[in-house]
DNA sequence: GCCATTACTTACAATTTTGTGTGCTGCACA
DNA sequence: TGTGCAGCACACAAAATTGTAAGTAATGGC
């Protein structure tokens, strides 16, 4: 996620996807392990590094750092920082990930409802009705 | 993406937030590099394995393999096979994955939106006004 | 002086994803 | 007899992401 190597393919694919799609674009921005959740926790308000810690069980600090990181870099939050000792940083969203939370919102519901279709379909005999052979 | 050790970290984290939260599980399932431009190539209409290649330049037949074989599993798209020689395979949208087409296109929209707000940002001269220190 | 605090950084290791190259099927056409 | 086709499978290599463990800074309380 971090340092890539140009020259590679996989980076190059990466590179033309993006320009080419801003759906594609879009996921690059959102596709980290813990990135939707965190700017999911910063839907209602600010918090600071500590605070997303607790609310996001499992994380490392460094995974948190490097996707605040990224994240603010990529114009999804705003971090500020108050000259104080011990250190305290807060995080917000920007407007345009405001904007986002429509969407994310949708894919929250089509995602519990695809899952529950899945266990459905999976509790189901096979019948493997949809093969023409 | 396709094998995984059960006993990771890091597959522990994901299956965590997996469970926890439909957004990562939805985000988990359109997550591959190809994922969304293959189900959004399929948008308009059925297409068979070749026509898929062509549409996606830059992709390889493994890729394309995995990512379609994943795509079904996970009940986005049904494959049809036809009992010719050589091989005639066709892929289509299932239901469940039609009724993401809305939220793709707000993530098209939201991306290219997105990526022009950002494009000004990095042309203006840098003043750090959002920090107070 | 000694320690806890908070938001990190660094070096490293493990895991996962992506890509490359080869080969296979079984028939049609030359 | 040889070649091409389409949709893969396989073994392997490269790259990217994620996680672990150990630091660091400056201050306040004891």
């Amino acid at each position: 996620m971090a340092k890539r190597k140009i020259t590679s393919t996989n980076s190059i694919n990466r590179d033309n996807l993006i320009d080419f799609c801003g759906m594609v674009y879009a996921v690059d921005l959102l596709g980290g392990r813990w990135k939707l959740l965190i700017l999911y926790k910063l839907e209602q308000r600010i918090l600071r590094f500590s605070e997303l810690k607790k609310k996001l069980p499992g994380i490392s600090d460094r995974m948190l750092t490097l996707h605040l990181q990224e994240l603010e870099q990529h114009g999804l939050l705003i971090r500020t920082v108050y000259a104080e000792v011990p250190p305290r940083v807060d995080y917000q969203l920007t407007d345009s990930a405001r904007l986002l939370i429509p969407i994310w919102q949708q894919l929250e519901q089509w995602g519990l409802q695809h899952r529950s279709v899945m266990e459905q379909v999976e509790a189901e005999p096979v019948e493997e009705a949809g093969n023409r052979n």
